[in-house]
DNA sequence: ATACGTTTTTGAACATGTTCATATTTCTCT
DNA sequence: AGAGAAATATGAACATGTTCAAAAACGTAT
């Protein structure tokens, strides 16, 4: 089915010159004069395959969540325990991007939902729901089975509690980003610990109003 | 002490001017030489007095928040419990940025630590820590006494929340941003809700845990 | 008042993301 | 093969944040 046009190739060329230079200097220092030489082509012709510097970053991101799903499926398989199978996805992610941690601040940055980049964008959309799905599947066959309620909107929290974390690592500044290899293994822990709590008899009035507020949240959406 | 100079005049009518203008157009539709025209100046004069067109709205936050400090110290006189200690907190400052909610965006869009106008970064650190002086202050006085390890955390867990809270209405898009409002109400009682709890024995090996990762993120700082 | 240094102002120049009219290439149909 | 249409490529032009050398205004000591 995928027939591969030359424009399709023009495209990756632009993308594979674009990554390259934005590893060698960074996003910013990157100019898309120097990306479309680098690709060999005049500037403007860049412009044809993309919309903006931007959307560069966003095919990027796009091809990385392609090129995860096997990975990632990978990475769900062996695993039986909620903890160990959240760990797993995270790890798999932060691997994968680590040659690009830095271009990934350029995504990060844009909270507004309306920029196209924003991991809460119309655009991004797809890609967001596919990996809210893996979270799914993550809690699924697992050794935990959260109130009916919680389960509804934790695939999301999930999601939230990995791109928290991500940006965390993004800036984070620590030899080798030993930091953020703390906060994964402390908070998988805790977060799962949170969802087994989360089914006690005592607990069920606070359930009942995070709940709540996450449905609030979700409606912004 | 504050001597008045010509000097500090001329750099509030650029400021007074960009705030204008930011309003009326947008932060990015309002470019620097229409700013310096408005100020009745020359392009280059406006940035003698600011690094940046960032600088002015890191300038307008500085001056925010000095003038909300007697705000808020009003909002705290006459209430005791932290729920309403809290949600008094919030609404000052929802109230304040009202008129320049969308400028925030500005602001909130740098998540880098290392751009100024993060509300990470070195040259807001003042600000910060200001800020969380307040909630703890709101937290001294008031009805619950929460454990010592968590206490000293609690301020920055609280500003964090502050800040979450501020940047989901920034881009909130219902009718009157109600979807905030309703998130101020629930999430105050929620997170009171949980600082009451940690009290609880049940509670000290979720909370030890929480304690660690919370120091893990501060380290980063 | 004059000379001299400091502060402030000017406006042109620069870098870079983006647009666009125009040219070139490629494709399609006869 | 050739004509016309569609896709692709070009590079100059534009907008805007920013820089900078030079000019002007201001202050101060003599």
């Amino acid at each position: 089915m995928k027939t591969k046009t030359k424009s399709d190739e023009t495209r990756a060329r632009i993308l594979e010159a674009a990554i390259g230079l934005f590893q060698r200097r960074g996003f910013a220092a990157a100019t898309m004069r120097e990306i479309a030489a680098d690709a060999g082509m005049a500037t403007g012709a860049a412009y044809y395959y993309f919309d903006s510097k931007d959307a560069i970053v966003l095919a990027f991101y796009e091809h990385s969540a392609k090129e995860m799903v096997p990975l990632l499926e990978e990475a769900l398989a062996g695993k039986k325990t909620l903890e160990e199978r959240v760990r797993a996805m995270l790890e798999v992610k932060l691997h994968y991007f680590e040659p690009n941690r830095a271009l990934l601040g350029a995504l990060a940055g844009h909270t507004d939902p309306r920029n196209p980049l924003s991991p809460f964008s119309a655009e991004t959309r797809d890609i967001r729901e596919r990996d809210m799905q893996f979270f799914a599947r993550a809690l699924a066959d697992s050794n935990v089975k959260p109130p009916a309620d919680l389960a509804d909107l934790l695939p999301a929290m999930l999601w939230m509690y990995q791109m928290g974390l991500i940006l965390f690592w993004i800036y984070d500044r620590s030899e080798g980003q030993h930091l953020t290899r703390s906060l994964v293994d402390q908070s998988a822990g805790v977060v799962t610990g949170l969802i087994k709590l989360s089914s006690l008899p005592l607990m069920r009035p606070v359930r009942k109003r995070v709940v709540k507020l996450v449905q609030t949240i979700r409606q912004a959406a």
